[in-house]
DNA sequence: TACGAAATACCTATATACCGAACTTTTTAC
DNA sequence: GTAAAAAGTTCGGTATATAGGTATTTCGTA
């Protein structure tokens, strides 16, 4: 019943072991519609809502909002390849940058 | 008279040189909605538009939201990169491994 | 110059984000 | 047990997010 963001509000909620009201409290917003992230089973928050909530939380807003995104830790493989394009120097990073917008066709 | 965010907008869509239309049409939106992001005095987005705009712009929804950021950091873009790479599909994450090897000739 | 098209600015209407307060359920302490 | 307190749920109302229209400005080109 619940939508994504809703389950990982609550599980972060939980996680921290603070109440709605208490969550509410922290992200400036009323107990009542932190409930209603929770649960509703459609909710469309301001930006504004949910930057605070991954504040408190710690997390990034794109974790929040992406569904396909269920874990916070990235895949050990994908460590490995991060690491790997962070120490590339720019020219290389750059070239890497531009192979990928070749390969990526956004529509 | 335009917040932060809507200057930052409309920076970002200039220099990938859309229209309002455009930016519209890539993020599911009006184009008097993009206007208004621009140019209204005060706005509060839903965040999922928000996170379609910062897609689009290839920054990261932190970078649109937090005024007191006017460029983008290392880290922000690193965090675009590497939410790109994720996304990709399993033959595409491979040409890129490929590509890397090839670039980053570990001497 | 003029004319159409494209871009921009603004307006109106509708759905819903978000709140306060009341209500219900669960937890805590005696 | 049972009463109070804390936590969670529901609901009605108001403000505003957002789409879709229309008016105005800019721009290319003959």
């Amino acid at each position: 019943m619940a939508t994504i963001l809703g389950e990982k509000i609550r599980a972060e909620r939980k996680r921290l072991k603070l109440t709605l009201d208490e969550l509410a409290e922290k992200t400036g917003s009323s107990k009542s519609y932190i409930w209603e992230l929770e649960n509703r089973p459609v909710v469309r928050p301001s930006a504004e809502k949910i930057s605070r909530i991954a504040d408190v939380f710690g997390v990034t807003v794109e974790f929040l909002l992406d569904d396909e995104k269920q874990t916070l830790t990235e895949s050990d493989v994908n460590q490995v390849f991060f690491r790997r394009v962070t120490q590339l120097d720019a020219t290389k990073r750059a070239q890497l940058e531009k192979f990928l917008n070749a390969i990526d066709d956004d529509e």
